[in-house]
Parts: structure tokens; sequence; C-alpha cells
DNA sequence: CAAAATTCCTGACTGC
DNA sequence: TGCAGTCAGGAATTTT
């Protein structure tokens, strides 16, 4: 459920709170948060004595840049949670799968019900290697996006984020033409634009007046800038909500704060509520296994 | 090659 | 009250 303005308020919050602090202690206490290190004590001996250097973000990434060129990366997956704590004796949520523990006494806790997220020490890859970059990214004229990318080789494949990376309308336009895809699977594929999930693709094709199932490459340039544009605009305004937080509570910031977009939702989680536009009731069907909301007057 | 289906997981909820 | 079944969905993997 975290999606990139979820994922960009706890980077945010732990961008201001973490860098120039200095791990001291990691303890795994799940080992599947871990799971692409062969051992947790790898994942620990990586970490341990490590200062942050900054904090940073590529679509649902959380990029934690540390003082030897490795970086620590955090997905969330469906239902992690990233949560402070002062000190050590703040009792430790259920489900907590990781510890980290800096010098200053304070704590991250990663949290996670369902364990689809991970965390993992990337390795920077060597001098002459090779990093292959989507084909989508490289599309970009400028950002942070490039450089995320070629630091760490696991997070190469990610496409187009809305922020990170450089993207005209025009380029965007050849990408939605070189493929068949229905609009919500195309802007939920992590690997053409990075950070959209079910909630945004919902509300981002609600705004541009668009269907769900519209095949991409029959769009109109109009059509086409107008994706392009509603894109950053929703997600800006979600950001600036501090995300979503539905009633499961599955996102809070790592204050244990929820955000309030849920309540500028126009259609995701409205089914059968009048359109704000239109008043027609909001549809709701099964896409591919997802839930997709919409509205069939102002999207037809 | 692209596109669609399957799989992982836990807790809330439904129906009997 | 208990319990089997269903649903939620990100992304790696498998199948078509």
């Amino acid at each position: 459920m975290p999606e990139l303005p979820e994922v960009e308020t706890v980077r945010s919050v732990l961008a201001r709170e973490i860098v120039a602090k200095k791990i001291k202690l990691v303890h795994v206490t799940d080992g599947r948060a871990v799971r692409r290190h062969k051992t947790a004590k790898d994942f620990r001996d990586q970490l341990e004595e490590r200062t942050i250097k900054s904090v940073e973000r590529l679509g649902k990434n959380i990029v934690v840049e540390l003082d030897d060129a490795h970086h620590l990366v955090v997905h969330l997956g469906m239902t992690g949670q990233v949560l402070r704590a002062k000190n050590a004796k703040e009792p430790k949520p259920k489900h907590t799968h990781v510890v980290i523990a800096f010098t200053t006494g304070e704590e991250l806790r990663y949290v996670d019900q369902r364990t689809f997220g991970e965390l993992y020490v990337a390795t920077p890859p060597g001098e002459d290697e090779v990093v292959e970059i989507s084909k989508y990214a490289r599309l970009s004229i400028g950002g942070n996006g490039m450089r995320i990318r070629r630091q760490v080789r696991e997070l190469a494949h990610l496409g187009i984020d809305p922020f990170e990376d450089q993207v005209g309308w025009d380029r965007f336009a050849a990408v939605l033409r070189s493929r068949t895809l229905a609009l919500k699977t195309l802007l939920t594929d992590q690997d053409i634009v990075a950070g959209i999930g079910n909630i945004y693709a919902d509300e981002i094709l609600f705004s541009a007046g668009l269907m769900y199932d519209r095949v991409s490459e029959s769009l109109s340039a109009i059509e086409i800038r107008r994706l392009h544009r509603t894109i950053p605009e929703v997600l800006t305004e979600a950001i600036k909500q501090g995300g979503t937080t539905l009633d499961d509570e599955m996102f809070l910031n790592p204050d244990g704060e929820p955000g309030s977009f849920q309540n500028d939702l126009q259609v995701h989680t409205r089914e059968g509520q009048p359109c704000y536009q239109c008043r027609t009731p909001v549809s709701k069907v099964t896409f591919h296994q997802r839930a997709t909301y919409f509205c069939a007057k102002c999207q037809g």
C-alpha cells in the first residue's frame, strides 16, 4: 500500500532525523525481512558502525546512503513501517522484524505484518561494471534518478520516477505509443513508471479523465499531455497531505502519524458513493486481480 | 519477446 | 464459539 507519496513522507522524516547519526547495533528478529542476504549477520555487519550520509528515494524504495558508499535500501511492500523510538525501552510493536539502534540511543524499528517488504544493503558496482539502466529511465534529461540507479544496481531496472527523473510529455508520449498495455497496468508497472500503485493509479486516471483499460497506444496527444501533467499533480498533493492512511492504519510515518490524503480520494475506496464531479455513483471492478475504482461518466 | 497469472504473507471479515 | 474460506496487493517468478 505504501506508494510514492507515503515513501516520500517516510523519507523526509528520516532525512531530518537520522542523517549524520551512527549505527551502533542492528537486531534482526525475522530473517525474512533481510532475505536477500545469505545471513542476518551479514546484513548486521554491513550496517554496524556506519554513519548515515543521506536519505533519498527512487520509486517506492528508500535509499539510505552510508559512509562506505554502500546503501541501505528499504522497501515497505504492503504493510511495512519504519517507526522511530527515543530509546530501546519503548515497547516494540508486534511484527517488529529489524531494529537499528544509533549511538544516540534512538532506534528505528522495521515493522511488517505481511512481510512483503524488505531491507538490504546494496554493494556499489565495481569501477568497470556496466549497470544496465532501464530504457524508459534513460529518456530522462535530468534529476537524481540516474545517479541513484548507477550507485544501486538493484534499482537500475526502475522506470521513470515522476520526481527524480525529468521526462517531457513528448518522450512520455513515445513510451505510451511503444506499448499496448491498459493504462492502469502501465502506470503500476515499476519498470515503466516507478512509484505508482493501486491507489494513485486510480486517482491519477480519474483526474486525467481516462478509463483504466484504455490501451496506452490509443491516446491522443491531448490525452497524453493531460496524463503527463496529472501524475505529478496528484502525487504532489498527496505528499503535501503526508500520504494516504486507510482505515487499516497500515501506513504511518516514522513518528507514528497517519496521512490525510484519504480524505481527498476522488474514487479509490468510494464504491457506490457519488462522484464529486458529476454525482454518478463510483464503480468498482476487479482488473488483473486488483480492485479498481472509477467514474464511468467522467472517465468514459 | 510481451502480457498475464501465480506466489509469497497475515489479519479482518463472512458464512455456516 | 469455532473454523474454513475469501480478500487485500507489491513485485519476483512462472506460465501462456
